[in-house]
DNA sequence: CCCGGAACCTGAAGGC
DNA sequence: TGCCTTCAGGTTCCGG
């Protein structure tokens, strides 16, 4: 399931393979995948264009095309860009043939994912929270934007149009790093929890980077390798096991519908 | 506006 | 062994 650590290291093993580049033809295997425009058009507007830049935004992926326009991937839970892989997988369901004979292969085995073509790429991503490792995003600010909510602290980092890039697994580790129950209403935080949160969420994030990624489930990397962040983690997905400040049992909870896990000794609710 | 839950989707895992 | 149910979670949509 890649979020900004995943999303962030597939860019950058990407770019070097495909900016400069020509996309020759577009094929679309999977029509429901394309949210925009009609998978027809999507076909034939890519037909041609030269990949200028590749960026990041949250979890999407932004492939800066000529002619001012912007095709927008979006991995979901299972999908992942290939670069030239050898074979295709049963999964493959968009194929973009480039100039040098390479294929970029969209690959998604719950079609989940999501791709665009827009000339305004604020249409897609405009919505969005902060950019939690950008200069601009500060304590002060993460202080502002908790005081507006008060639904359960796990739910609101989780929430894109709060923070960017932030899911399930990297808000289990910002939140044990900063030893706070993910119960917590986001309204509630005292000013050195907000600071200590602010602190864990870029810790785990640039860990996250810095490890490549976590390959739990289907993540794999544009060239086949996989990511070793998961291996670092305290509690996310650790079903089981014991935490590794305390020694006591992870404990796993549904916040929102989502599995959540933490240690209840280390993150206490009330004090 | 904000919150919470369902729907989307399909392979893996667990129960009987 | 095999069928069936449940689970996984990012995003969008809808009702309260």
């Amino acid at each position: 399931m890649p979020e900004l650590p995943e999303v962030e290291t597939i860019k950058n093993e990407l770019a070097p393979r495909v900016i400069g580049r020509t996309i020759v033809r577009a094929e679309v295997l999977s029509p429901n995948m394309v949210s925009h425009p009609s998978p027809r058009e999507f076909t034939k507007g890519l037909a041609g264009k030269a990949i200028r830049g590749l960026e990041r935004r949250g979890k999407y992926l932004i492939f800066r095309l000529s002619g001012n326009e912007s095709m927008i991937a979006h991995l979901r839970m299972t999908g992942a860009l290939m670069s030239n892989p050898v074979e295709l997988t049963p999964y493959a369901r968009a194929v973009f043939h480039l100039d040098n004979g390479d294929r970029l292969v969209f690959q998604d085995r719950r079609k989940l994912g999501k791709l665009w073509l827009v000339t305004d790429a604020a249409e897609v991503v405009g919505k969005l929270g902060p950019e939690p490792l950008s200069a601009d995003f500060t304590p002060e600010v993460l202080a502002a934007l908790l005081k507006k909510r008060s639904a359960p602290l796990k739910a609101v980092i989780c929430d894109q149009e709060f923070l960017a890039g932030v899911g399930n697994m990297y808000a289990d580790e910002a939140l044990f790093e900063a030893r706070i129950h993910p119960l917590r209403p986001a309204n509630s935080l005292t000013r050195a929890e907000t600071k200590r949160l602010f602190d864990a969420v870029r810790v785990v994030l640039r860990q996250g980077i810095s490890c490549l990624g976590a390959s739990v489930d289907t993540y794999v990397r544009p060239g086949g390798g996989t990511g070793t962040a998961h291996l670092c983690f305290k509690v996310a997905h650790r079903r089981g096991g014991t935490c590794p400040r305390c020694g006591g049992p992870i404990e796993r909870i549904p916040v929102r519908n989502r599995g959540t896990y933490f240690c209840p000794k280390c993150q206490r609710l009330r004090a």
